[in-house]
Parts: C-alpha cells; structure tokens; sequence
DNA sequence: GATGAATGAGATTTCATTCAT
DNA sequence: GATGAATGAAATCTCATTCAT
C-alpha cells in the first residue's frame, strides 16, 4: 500500500505531508502508544488536516504500522559492519555494544515503539518483519561465534541467550529510565552517566561478577 | 452506609465483589494495558454490573491503580529471607535469582503490568509507591555487598548498576517472549527452557563471556 | 443477534426501547433509504440516545437489515388463507388480489422499503429471506393451478409470468405515486381512486387469463 | 472566459471531457443512486479531475439532474413514429409495446435512474421535466384511442389506467432482475427469454383489452 | 482548461460514566 | 448492594467542496 519503502525523502508537496505526518504520528505513537494517541493530536502535530492521514495510510491502524516499519528501518542501517573480522574479538563486541547502546540512546523513539509493540505481542509489527530480532540481526552473532573460534570467548556459550542478555542489558537502562533516575543523582542522560553504564555493561559481559583470580 | 452491619468478619458478598472485580481488571490491563482494556470488558469478566465499578472504585483509572498496587505488594512477600547472612555469597545470589527469576515465571500478569507502567513513565504506579525497584527491594542489594565484603565479588562494583542488569536479564525473558520463541523449537516456558535461561543468567551473572585461563 | 423474530412486541423497558428505535429506523429507511438515512436522525425519531441504536442493532447497516426482516415477516401474516379449496378460482383471485392491493394501499413503508431493496439488487434482503417473491410466496399460485386445471384458466399460462406481472399491476401504482398522481384530478389513494384502480386490473387480469368460449 | 476562442464547432475538448463526467455520472448514479455514489468514484470513473466536476456542473446534485436530463431525453426519440395511422390497432400495439420493451432491455441505465427518481418521489427530475410519463408520452395513447374508436379495443378503458399497466409489465421485469432471476433456469436478459416475456405481455395485455366477439 | 492537495462539516461509532429502580 | 438502561462527549472516519498552481 505504501511506497516510503526506504526513507521518506522523495519530493512533491504530497510526498512532504504524508512524511510529516508519518514523523508525527511516530512521535506520538511512541509516546502514548497506538490506543492512547489520538488521530486528532496526530493531525495537529503534523498540521495538516485529518482527512489527509486517512487519505494517505487508510487507518489509525494503518499508519501505526507504517510507523514501525519506518522504524524498524532503522535497525539495517545500523546493523551492518560492526564486524571486522581480522580484529580481536574482544574489540568487535565493544564496538558492535557502543554502536548498538548509543543507538538507543539517541532513539527513544525507537525504544519506545519497539517496547509497545513488545506488550502487544508483536501483533503490528508482525505486519512489517516477520520477526524483529534487533540486535540478532547484527553481526554481533557472528562476532561472538568468531570470538569462540578463536578461543577467547567460552567455548559453551549459547548464543541466542548471550545476544538476548546483550539486548537486555542495553535496553533496559532505556525503558526503566523513569524509574531508576531516582537512584542516581546525574541525568541518566548526561554523557557520564551513558558512558559509565556503557562500562559495566562491557565489564559484565566480559566477566561478569566474581573476582577471577589468575594464579 | 446508613445501617449496613459492620460485621467483623467483613469478607461479606460485598467483598466479594470488590475482589472479583479486582481480578478481572488485573487479568485484563495486564493484557491490554490501562488505554486498551474496556470498562465494560472487565465487568463482563468480573460477571457483574458496570455500575459496581464505578462504586467501588471511582473510575477505571481508579481501578488502574489499585490493580496496580495489589500487583506491587506482591514483591514484598518476595523479597524478604532470601538473604542467609551466614552463607557463601554466591549460594545467595543464586538462591535470589532463582526465587526472583520464578516468581516472574509464573506470573506473567504482574510482569506486563510492570512493563505497560514503565511505558506510561510510571505515571499510575507512583501514585502507589513512590518508587518501585522490584529487585532493589528485595535482598539482592545487601547479598551483593556482603560478597564484596567477603572478597567474593569484585570490589569495584557499582551495585545499582548490577541490580539492574541482573533485572534485565530476568525481565526480558519474559517481555519478550513472543518475539524470541522463534528462536527455539521448544516452548520458552517449558521446565526445561526455564531452567536453561536460569542457568545461563547465573553463569552470565558470575562469569560473563571471557574464557578465563586459571593458570 | 437480534431475538426479535415475530413481532416486536414483548416487553420490559429494553424491549421497547429497542421496538421504538426499529420503528423510528423503518420510516426513515423507507423514505430516504440506507444512504439517505441519517442514524441522527433515526435516534432523534426515536426519541433514544445514538448509543442505544450500536447497543441494540451493532451498526446502520444491520439495523436496516431488521427493519427489513421486521417488514418482510408482514408478508407472511397477509400471504396464507387466500385460497379457499373449493371456490370458484375467479372468486379466490379476486380475493387474493384485493387484499394484496389494499395491504401494499395501507403500508407504504412496506412498498418502498421493498423497492429500495430491488434497486440495490437484494444486497441486503438477501441476509433475511433467501427470496423475497411476495405474492409467489402467497397462495396465489395454487390458485391459478387450480384454475387452470378446472379449466376455468387458459392453460397455456406460465404462472410465474402471471404472478410476476399480477405483482407489477398492484406495486406499480404505489411505487409511481407521485409521478401519475398529476394525471387525476382525486387523490390517488382516496377510496374511490384505489377502488378504481383494483377494478381495473381485475378486469385486466381476467380478461387476460381466462379463457374465453366463443360460442 | 476570458479570450478563449470561440470556434464555430465548439466540440474541443472541453466538451468532450463535460461528455465523459456526464457519462461516467450516469453510469453510477444509475448504480448507486444520488445518495449512494461518491463524487470522487465519477471523478476516477471518467478519468478526470474532481475539480471539474464542479467547474462544469456546479455540485453533485446539480450533476446528477443533468444526468436525469439526458437519460429523460431518450423517451424523446423512442416515443414518435410507433402510431402508424390506417394500421391494424393491434399490430400498432405490438409495435410500440415492443419498441418500448427492448429500449428498456437495452438500457439498464434509464431503468434504473427513473426507479431512483420513483423513490425520491420524482424530487430532482422534476425539476427537468414537469412530469415524465415514460410511455404516456409516446403514441401509444393514441394508439389505444384508436382502437377503442375502431370497435377493436374495449370502449369502457380508462386509457390512463391501462397506460399505467402496460407501464409495470413492461418495467417490472427489468427493476426486479435480480429478485426474480432464482425462479428460471435461463438468464432474464437472454434473447430467448426477452422474447418469452414479451409474447406474455401481449399476450396480457390483447385478452384484456381486446372486444372478444363471441360468435 | 486542468490538476493534485487540502479542508470543514458532518457522518458513524465508541466509551467512560450515571440514572432510575 | 445491585442492576439494566441510558447518556454526553469524544473518537474514528467520510465526503462534497475549494484552494493554489
């Protein structure tokens, strides 16, 4: 039904409204969620008539999709090339974690979206992939099986469970943020606080807890 | 009001009710969240009149947050005693995790309540407790710094980032259940799926990834 | 979904709240049809809430659907008893034809609700009776066997033709009201008129299916 | 308007496009009716711009009279030249009868506009013609009197009555296709089954009108 | 003359809430 | 305490019409 396969970024006065309001109701679908937001809201947000949303995307519902998969877009462009394979393994999962965990920190959207469509048991974006496995999607599969390879990681790791704790560990600091600001006194946002969690999430997957004793 | 006898056994019909309709609204908000779940969907569940909603409860958001209040209050019976001052630190965390990690398990409603709460920016939830740190609450805080007391686990920890990440990992079994199930033949919530996730966030908990060389 | 199957006529508040909206909807779908009704306005007749009309009857379309099945059931209280055995089949004809006439005089919701449904080709009398035939569906055919095989009727007769066009004689001076109302001076529906009208086609069907000795 | 240039043969292309709305019009008004089509489903129809819907035609409504206009025009040519003067009355009958029975066959279109109009109680075509007559207006009145004046026809017809008459058969086969089409085996529009239903209604219409001499 | 985009008014439908009993 | 019926407000969606080019 769509054509916005890629980006919205074609032309035409026509092109621009549908985009606009394809931004807007991201925005706020990613705020209420497809029952609390409003096709109204959605409509002034994008200052553009009402209408023009049922012209464009048919539905409420409709339009929540094109959202997602917008959306879900999003997760290829990053995906890709985090993997350099002559390099340490090691140096593969930080980067491949930077660029992942920096990537939610900058898209709350994304996260957002991504959470909703979680509780409602991927029934919408089942319409747009047939399964979104975020990070699984990456190279980070391939880093960790080349790091077992390689004998650095341990050999018994499965690695569904390992990419599955890995998205856990980045997303959560996103999705509670509300929740566990209380618990430090700097913004969860502010640079320090996004690097210092991007350490012990390093730090964690490395070596988890225990003091390892080499001798 | 006026002449109603106060018994002192007062878990009279009334009360009854009051509870029926508690349930219902827990099983359906959970489902659907507080902006999907209909009034008249909960009293059909409930198999009482609308109006006794109203009574009882003042108004569906009302109803929201008392739903959400007795969901809460289960993490206090779960919290306590799982500290054994005495014993090995790592038999507490493990006896900690396992208790925290079932408790999710076997009740998925609490679990989406959380979630839909978290995308709502804790906006009802703090009318309930100021704030809600499911696993902070419970022992795991004071297990994990007695370990480091004892030289068990690393001495540069920062325990609230860790009680986060063990969170993490416990949760997202469970929100993300449908989109992961793809990734295993068998049912996630199986005996033996369970156990496996368990015993992967131990072993991740404690070792991390790196193969460590002990000699 | 509706239990109104005979006549609308049972009680309690509900019952005739729902009677009251099906009458209100009948008058108006018959004079403005599904497209040209406005639920606003059947509500405002009805003298009830809009939302009782969703309660009751689920949407405009449905609810035109049981203003149809409610008018289609009149035709089977007029339909039987018109063929009296041994009778003289003119007499029998006679009969059936003034009452049919004079029921189509007395209803025209009936008349144009029919017709309404004819122009939007069965779509939606369809769901109710798998066939509307009015008169086919009343004695008049056996009657006109009886006749022919009494050889009082030609017997080279296609009942089907004949009852189909008998219907047409009745209907068309109802359905035409307006348009041939200019061509007498009385009022088309004054006793006169439509004694007048019964008689000729009487005498236009006799003189038609009759047959007639020459000698 | 202002210095568009005014050729003798005005038939440029603004015309044609007028033509092509007002054909596309027709077609679906005659198939949804005034209340029923969409100004958007012409538009798409006659592969034009909306917006000239209007320029040329004012409004929907306005549209659909001229469209009634032109359908109305066709009686014009059909009516004159079915009265043969010295003819036998009969056989002036069959010809017009036929004549006015296969227009009706051929055109769906003008069946179904006139029907439309019955049931808007002749609203808009009103304003076109002061009184459409269908057959009324062509020679078959005449004809009639004709007869009646020849001693063939029956001196005590009310013509008008059996204008009126003639009128039904003929429409009613047509208006109640899809109604009566269960009841055959063939397809109503076959050749074979036109001309069966036309043999009827002469067949009707001499045995009713016609003096039957007895001896 | 022609077009694509846009709109305001109003249609149908939904929903939390309250009335009358 | 409990119920069935009812409602006002607001939601989604539709449509004839007009603007800007």
């Amino acid at each position: 039904m769509s054509k916005t396969k890629k980006l919205p970024e074609e032309n035409s006065r026509s092109e621009e409204s549908k985009t606009r309001i394809l931004l807007a109701a991201a925005d706020i679908f990613s705020r209420k969620g497809l029952d609390g937001a409003r096709v109204d809201e959605i409509a002034a947000a994008a200052q553009i008539n009402k209408r023009m949303i049922y012209h464009y995307y048919g539905s409420k519902e409709n339009l929540y999709v094109e959202v997602l998969r917008y959306n879900y877009n999003k997760i290829y462009v990053l995906s890709k090339g985090a993997f350099v394979p002559g390099d340490d393994p090691r140096e593969n999962v930080r980067r491949a974690l930077r660029r992942y965990f920096y990537f939610l920190a900058q898209d709350e959207e994304f996260v957002r979206l991504v959470s909703w469509e979680a509780l409602n048991r991927g029934r919408y974006g089942s319409m747009v992939l047939p399964q979104l496995l975020d990070l699984a999607q990456s190279d980070l599969g391939e880093i960790l099986q080349d790091g077992i390879n390689r004998g650095i990681f341990r050999p018994d790791l499965d690695i569904r469970q390992v990419l599955l704790s890995i998205h856990a560990l980045c997303l959560v600091y996103f999705t509670r943020r509300e929740m566990i600001q209380p618990m430090w006194p700097q913004d969860l946002m502010s640079e320090d606080m996004l690097e210092s969690r991007l350490q012990h999430i390093l730090d964690f997957v490395f070596n988890g807890i225990l003091k390892h004793d080499k001798a």
